[in-house]
DNA sequence: TACCACTACATAGTAACGCTGAATACTGGA
DNA sequence: TCCAGTATTCAGCGTTACTATGTAGTGGTA
């Protein structure tokens, strides 16, 4: 992934993946999947574990451990309804700065 | 400014003065005045100075100083070819986050 | 047994960026 | 003289994503 995106995707991921997580419990590993599947192909596992640790630790998601036959116990993170709210918040600062950029687009020609 | 929406600029914020530029040359001033104007009221002038600064050593914008009967002199950047082109790219990776987080929104429900 | 692939999580160190807070410099008006 | 407005700069900080590596568990296979 470029630099661009790199930066870009600071403070987003996050976002991104309270949503992921507002359609149904996941565990680190089904996360990355999934991002990858979104079309965030080259985000690194470490970059979402770590973010998954710091969202634990600001309580906005439950966690369950639970066997795997495949391999480690999976960490199941839920999301609570703090995280419900850190993820409208999200939305809401998200929305302002996509709809100023948006202004801009058209603003400044192309 | 919250928390969040400074983690949401980094790597956005230089597209948006590259998007303010490409409107025509501004100097610093201005620049953090038009973000005000454009709804971003906290985006510290110190932020923006060093973003200039950032952007010029990369060769972005050709600078020129010109004085100022209310002050002193005024640095004006002007986007150059390289330039537009980092706004291109800057709008392609925008347009890439935005579609993807478009999507999510929809599909998450709220 | 030994090895490998896949699953699953964790972490130390680094780079980049925006913010805080302060300093500097020039002009004009109270 | 002092202050407000204009205009730029910089050191130090916190946060985040990346790199690179390590640790574990399971199943297959040679």
């Amino acid at each position: 992934m470029g630099k661009q995106m790199t930066e870009m995707l600071k403070g987003t991921l996050e976002g991104i993946v309270l949503a992921l997580l507002a359609l149904g419990p996941a565990y680190g590993y089904e996360i990355t999947a999934r991002l990858r599947d979104q079309g965030f192909a080259d985000i690194a596992e470490g970059t979402v574990y770590a973010l998954l640790v710091r969202i634990e630790q600001r309580g906005l998601v439950d966690v369950e451990k639970v066997p795997s036959e495949k391999g480690p116990p999976r960490k199941v993170f839920t999301l609570n309804p703090q995280g419900r709210e850190a993820l409208d918040d999200f939305w809401s600062s998200w929305g302002f700065l996509a709809d100023r950029l948006a202004h801009l687009k058209t603003e400044g020609g192309q």
